[in-house]
DNA sequence: AATGTATGCCGCAATATGGGGTATTACAAT
DNA sequence: ATTGTAATACCCCATATTGCGGCATACATT
């Protein structure tokens, strides 16, 4: 297929070995080329708006500004930019920090020649390019508790709760008496063993009950 | 390399030619074999402890109950099988209220021989299978907006009363008065044009400023 | 010099909260 | 037939929270 212009990739990687080893998979693609490569977020930033990138690959660990603070600043910026991580680290933490800031995928750095580009390609397909072990994580942070000790009825107020709802506000939604919300609640405090709100949100979330 | 044991795959699907050509895709592989394939969730769960499958394909659209209920009783029995949505639709609602109710993976009735046989691959391996469209609106979801007017101890603020924390929780939190909390949070609503702790959320929520 | 941010205080009236009870109805399971 | 669970509703009570008004200081940035 014919191709008028190819992507512009950024490189933002402090390992100098690194850093030439993607420039050079990137360019060896028809699809993509290297319009710069950088040490460091301050110096990305800098030459953001020359080299006009439509695609980042972004270290995470990096001197100075790490990468996820290099990531919102680019997506505050330029929010048409997709930014794809790149770490040695699949620890949770890390990617949901990543992927809040803005990131459209996450890759380690272990990924080869054939991972990078199809990466780059899923990016480009409108895709979120991440490993398998990434995408679990992922989706399970969506499940909800098969096992949770509330009724459905619980767990409706309970979802309540959590969007900051008052006893009065849970019943004119659900079209109960006040009397009858602070029942319910009552007894959600009574099965997780919490005594407010907070502590019920808290282990709401914890448990994933909603 | 050498495979002891087929992995073992449950088909749920009431069109009975996409039943017929998963099972015979399934089948053609040398790592899967369908154990049964049911027309509904019904005979499906009450086959369950028999057919004993390490993954299910699950429809969503189906005659009495529908796939999302189904995989969530599922779940709630064999939380150990990875359970693969089918469907037609790829609207955000259904997907969303298929990963909460346990889905591994979520792919479309469109996809080839390939696709579904790299899905359960995926499956096997740990990961997620998803289509680009619905990888990108899962990671979507994670976003932060990086344009929020509040400031960084006001999104720290509303974090907090998210969390269904009081005026007092939060000074105590964030070693500050009691009168300080009030302020900054009378700024939050004024920023966001709310009245209360819930619309704050809720505008939160919608903007993604959390 | 002006602006934005984070901090703090006062007063006030209305509402919410969490604790303790008790009770009725309905429906499913045994 | 009985037991249990779920959902509904009411009472009392003391305390805490909320949202509103206004005001003020300190600091850094522009």
């Amino acid at each position: 297929m014919a191709l008028p212009f190819k992507k512009r990739v950024m490189i933002v990687e402090d390992d100098q070995e690194i850093r030439n080893s993607f420039t050079l998979i990137v360019n060896s693609s028809q699809k993509f080329t290297v319009t710069n490569s950088y040490r460091n977020c301050e110096d990305a930033l800098h030459n953001l708006h020359l080299d006009k990138p439509e695609i980042v690959l972004m270290d995470i660990e990096l001197p100075g500004m790490n990468g996820i603070q290099g990531t919102k600043i680019i997506k505050e910026k330029s929010p048409h930019i997709d930014i794809v991580m790149v770490s040695v680290y699949e620890d949770s933490e890390m990617v949901f920090e990543a992927l809040k800031a803005g990131a459209a995928g996450y890759i380690t750095k272990s990924s080869n020649y054939m991972e990078l580009l199809s990466a780059l390609e899923e990016i480009v397909k409108g895709g979120a390019p991440m490993s398998s072990r990434i995408g679990r994580m992922v989706i399970d942070n969506f499940h909800v508790n098969p096992n949770s000790p509330l009724t459905k009825r619980e767990t409706e107020i309970l979802q309540l709760i959590s969007e900051g709802k008052t006893y009065t506000q849970i019943s004119e939604e659900l079209f109960i008496s006040k009397e009858t919300s602070k029942t319910h609640i009552k007894n959600i405090y009574f099965k997780l063993e919490v005594k407010c709100k907070s502590e019920a949100i808290a282990k709401a979330n914890l448990e994933k009950l909603i």
